[in-house]
RNA sequence: GGCGGAGUAGCUCAGUUGGUCAGAGCAGAGGAAUCAUAAUCCUUGUGUCGGGGGUUCAAAUCCCUCCUCCGCUACCA
């Protein structure tokens, strides 16, 4: 285990007022994705997700429901780490801003930030529209003839001033512009930079860290009167999981930061790219390597919202089509880091498609004429030939093109280039045609199983990321012993063993018919 | 308004630095095969590469202009 090399992967912490959807399953997804990966390549990897509990609408919503915050929030975080266990999430830690672990994490770095001059206390000042419990900008406003400022809403709108810690995010312009320049990657896909640094460019404000209106957040130290508002607090959580403000050799800071990737919604991209970066390098800690924006799924073609009552959770989706089918569609359907559409016909066309004739059907293919034909065993190979050279050969390189995408989190590159393989195997069987060689030279025709059985177990280990479940099932029909099926078993000399018995196959991606009514 | 991106076969999209770049997948049509989840394989595209103009021996690929769509333009996570 020594020697392995660290890979450390966050999804955002999701604000528990949010009832899980597709959109958080597809961020923790990816995440997934990844760190089962790095797992299968030999890294070392942690991987956290969690909730973010604090804040005014938290407040809000415990009080309406008649409980204190805390229990409210262990009500509501619940969701998401039901949604762990629905999507077959493999996540290491999951973390919740109300944690003392957090509190105390949050409280050293404002502590750090407040030392070294970086926070100061001002006022924030605005339009505020009660009604809404929310501040305004005053282009979003309209005056009425008697002068009165009203918002987007209609509700009115006064000017309130309050006292705010800022933290000096005008000073570190030049600094992140800089490290954005050094740092060509740190924000991907290259057109979500490009959205960035010319934010940064157009000038930035200091950015007020602390709230004195409400009480449901971490405190700030030596000041009770405030509470840390949003991001500091938020952010935070990703270093709050390495055990910070521990950052001893040893330790899981020391171990694991600065983290491999922030995987983020598109909305959320500018508070990681920019304000996250300045208060680590304000604090004398370094940045995260990467930070990578995706796009929103629309279902159907529109716009996914609770008013048009089109919200799709994930639990109606694992239900209708299965996990794995689930799981391959989100990452498969869309280029990463474009906006989507999720509709029920793209899906079935996935499902039907690609699982199950395709995958699904070369698998079944494969092991029934084993079964039938090679006394349930996985049969001898003689001599290959060219063709078989040439098929073994291209799922023996996949191994390289899969990981050279997912360094740029190119999940859809990395999948077709498997769906390239099962095309070049579907097409072997064809042009190898057992069936004739039954008859006609045996022995040819245990070969060319013998290459179709070894290529098909290359194959479910690469899948095994994406579609865990699936793959353990298609090599499990293969006899792969669990402890092998890392991807070190894609190495030369570690193919099947022919004479291993196998157990007649059954149907891994079954067909999705519809249903009358649907 | 400013900055940026996009407009390529019915659909979703590939097309680095200009010259097999007019493509892939899906859908459609025809055919082969029959091991398999009625799955597989082969064949098949007359697309003004958004409109117009220009540079060049040669442009989807460079320049100008126009049209359309989208994103960003700070304190709701």
């Amino acid at each position: 285990m020594a020697g392995q090399k660290p890979y450390y992967i966050t999804t955002p912490i999701y604000y528990v007022n949010d009832v899980p959807h597709i959109g958080h399953a597809y961020t923790t997804l990816a995440c997934d994705v990844l760190a089962r990966f790095m797992r299968l390549d030999g890294r070392d990897v942690k991987f956290l997700t969690g909730t973010d509990e604090h804040g005014q609408k938290v407040e809000k919503s415990a009080q309406v429901a008649g409980v204190d915050p805390q229990t409210f929030t262990d009500r509501v975080s619940q969701n998401f780490r039901d949604l762990v266990g629905a999507m077959n999430y493999t996540n290491d830690d999951f973390i919740r801003t109300t944690e003392p672990r957090h509190i105390e994490a949050c409280q050293a770095l404002w502590r750090v930030l407040a030392e070294k001059g970086e926070i100061y206390l001002g006022s924030y000042a605005g339009w505020y529209a009660v009604r809404d419990e929310a501040f305004y900008g005053e282009d979003e406003l309209t005056t009425t003839p008697t002068g009165r400022k009203l918002a987007p809403s209609g509700a009115e709108c006064e000017w309130v001033e309050e006292p705010s810690y800022f933290f000096r995010l005008s000073a570190w312009q030049d600094r992140l512009l800089k490290f954005y320049e050094d740092n060509p990657d740190f924000i991907l896909p290259p057109g979500k930079r490009n959205e960035v640094m010319a934010f940064v460019k157009s000038g930035l404000r200091d950015l007020s860290v602390s709230r004195t209106t409400f009480n449901w957040g971490v405190p700030v130290p030596d000041d009770e009167q405030h509470i840390m508002y949003v991001w500091l607090d938020a952010l935070t959580n990703y270093i709050t999981a390495l055990g910070y403000p521990n950052t001893e050799a040893g330790g899981d800071y020391a171990k694991y930061w600065p983290a491999d990737l922030h995987m983020v919604g598109k909305d959320i991209l500018r508070f990681h790219a920019v304000y996250w970066p300045a208060f680590l390098m304000a604090a004398g800690l370094e940045p995260p390597k990467r930070v990578f924006a995706h796009g929103w799924w629309t279902i159907e073609g529109q716009k996914m919202s609770k008013s048009l009552g089109n919200v799709v959770a994930p639990d109606a989706l694992i239900s209708t089509y299965g996990l794995d089918p689930t799981r391959y569609f989100l990452l498969r359907e869309v280029p990463f880091g474009n906006d989507g559409d999720f509709s029920r016909r793209a899906m079935v066309n996935r499902l039907n498609g690609d699982l199950a004739n395709d995958y699904g059907n070369l698998v079944q293919r494969v092991l029934s004429m084993i079964q039938k034909n090679c006394a349930a065993k996985v049969p001898e190979a003689g001599a290959f030939t060219e063709a078989d050279q040439k098929l073994l050969g291209a799922a023996g390189a996949l191994l390289d093109t899969v990981r050279r995408e997912l360094t740029v989190q190119a999940f859809h590159k990395a999948i077709e280039a498997i769906w390239g393989v099962i095309g070049d195997a579907n097409r072997y069987v064809d042009e190898q045609a057992p069936w004739a060689l039954r008859k006609t030279d045996p022995a040819r025709m245990g070969t060319v199983l013998y290459v179709l059985a070894e290529t098909i177990r290359r194959l479910a280990i690469l899948t095994q990321p994406l579609m865990p479940d699936a793959s353990a099932k298609i090599l499990d029909q293969l006899a792969v012993p669990a402890e092998q099926r890392g991807f070190d078993r894609l190495a030369e000399g570690q193919a099947l063993a022919s004479g291993t018995p196998l157990a007649p196959p059954q149907g891994v991606f079954p067909r999705f018919v519809e249903e009358a009514g649907n």
